[in-house]
DNA sequence: GGTGAATGGTTACAATTGAAACTATTCGAT
DNA sequence: ATCGAATAGTTTCAATTGTAACCATTCACC
């Protein structure tokens, strides 16, 4: 039984191995990637959507005459992004931009009825791919899934900045 | 007010409304960001090592002599990233390269010293990280995430390729 | 009201990534 | 042995993305 256990990395018997496979970065990326992949494939096949388009759409479905930056912020997108997304979805009808009157530089979004059209059919087709993928999930497991993911981007935000 | 329900959208009575930030895909692909950009900037500020560096380094330092392909399957990486991280790490010197004897295609690669030594400092750094990240977590949670995540996983994969 | 800092958004350029073509070697069938 | 297909790995070129610089407008303050 040992008294002093020396600076506790964790009975260090084998502490700081670092097995890939094990690694929760490395698998969530994996995770990440494989989904990303499926979703941004069929958008991209059936709708010329990018991910970073589809989620401007999505939020303007919801919150409609957002600024680009509102937008940004909504989608954990940076305002390059997003430009890029407004850009590509205005060149293809899917978009309305006007200028608010009170404060020219900022952008007012919405969907044009196009853009509307390409929401009403996306969204069935993302909620059924999720569903497929919770499927693997009793309800139980769902929720906590959710709470855990939700904690971890807590934490991950405050280990980010500081 | 709308006296018909429309189309009846889904048979399960389950909203087909979407919320971009109660997305599943979404709110992993938001998470996984935040824990990449983390990690790559520490690597990168301290190691000048890139995470596909850093992932081939992690495999060599416990599998020592793979060719590049096992490299590429244990790290969910393809061909193409693994020869690029390869040659850099190459020419870092962090890495020996040696082609099989019996297959003069395949190579062999193993960390050098300096690779190694690489390993040892990284290491700690990433099992740190995890360890902070999953200290939101208690140990049953901890569990609990990592088999969801290894659902997930597996189901992602079977939707991805039919 | 005029000037400098801040904000919204775009553009330009570099770095990263992905897809396809390519080289070299080996395998399989004849 | 020989020829075509397959495999290991690299290179090339295009597309995506990130960073910084850049306008235009507005705000803060004198």
């Amino acid at each position: 039984m040992q008294r002093k256990v020396r600076h506790a990395r964790r009975g260090n018997g084998s502490a700081d191995q670092l097995h890939l496979e094990h690694f929760v970065p490395y698998r969530l990326s994996v995770l990440t990637n494989i989904v990303s992949m499926s979703i941004a494939g069929a958008y991209e096949r059936e709708f010329g959507l990018s991910i970073p388009q589809w989620r401007v759409i999505a939020v303007l479905a919801r919150y409609p005459d957002l600024s680009a930056i509102e937008v940004a912020e909504r989608t954990a997108m940076d305002k390059v992004a997003v430009s890029r997304a407004v850009q590509g979805l205005l060149a293809a009808g899917r978009l309305v931009r006007s200028y608010d009157s009170g404060d020219r530089r900022r952008s007012r979004l919405r969907l044009s009825s196009a853009g509307k059209s390409v929401y009403t059919r996306v969204a069935p087709l993302a909620l059924g791919y999720e569903k497929k993928l919770l499927d693997a999930l009793s309800p139980t497991d769902r929720r906590s899934l959710d709470r855990l993911v939700g904690r971890l981007m807590e934490r991950a935000k405050r280990l980010a900045d500081r």
